[in-house]
DNA sequence: ATCGTTAATCGTCAATCTACGATATGATCG
DNA sequence: CGATCATATCGTAGATTGACGATTAACGAT
């Protein structure tokens, strides 16, 4: 069976026999941020500058607008950025604390430590 | 255009204005692999054990042998895994450095290098 | 109020993902 | 050889992604 019942966008850990290890969707989660190219280049280009309007970001990019729109989305909802509205335009930067986090999802997968 | 033209699988980095920083790609890719929380609980798995037949995955997991086969393959694919085969069954283990190695890749996003 | 700019959202299409049962392949045992 | 166990692959259905142009919404300026 192995649901979905439409109350997730993206897959659920998958439930069952092995206890699963809560760390596995958020890690899941995070590393989907990123499981796209123009996201990664997105999030790299953020970190380099520290903050970026929006136009800035499609305009580095060869994507049209929505498309960048699109990713950008993913990448708040996965909790990489956040964006500020400014004026007539929104200003995109990294969370704090993110990339830390992800390394640390890492770390507990590597080190099989539960939390 | 932005093409896509069959040679690929997953979406390669958008060519175009912005110098496509190479690592992205590569990030992007090993970022996909842990993007679904059962193919994150495979590794963890398989972090903790240092090996583990594929059976023994498959019997950790609340997914059919085909699913589990197919995230296998996925992790395969992504670097993350390497199977030997063992007499009639197939023994699976982590790939050595690529943890380390996507480690790397954070990290260069983070310091804005170009590798 | 109206216009222009900026960004998000809508609607759509083709491609891909995830899940599964069924089937094929491969090795071992009797 | 034939039966059996362990995996991989095939085929398929349904959901989701990623791309885009068009539209909408939100703001500031005229």
């Amino acid at each position: 069976m192995v649901d979905r019942i439409g109350l997730l966008k993206r897959p659920a850990s998958p439930r069952g026999r092995r206890v699963p290890a809560k760390g596995d969707d958020d890690l899941a989660g995070l590393a989907w941020g990123l499981a796209h190219p123009a996201r990664a280049a997105i999030l790299r280009l953020l970190l380099e500058r520290g903050e970026c309007v929006c136009g800035a970001i499609v305009d580095s990019m060869p994507l049209a607008q929505a498309t960048v729109s699109q990713h950008l989305k993913v990448l708040k909802e996965t909790g990489w950025i956040e964006g500020e509205i400014d004026g007539p335009r929104v200003c995109y930067c990294p969370t704090a604390g993110a990339m830390t986090r992800f390394k640390q999802l890492l770390q507990s997968l590597e080190s099989g430590e539960r939390r």
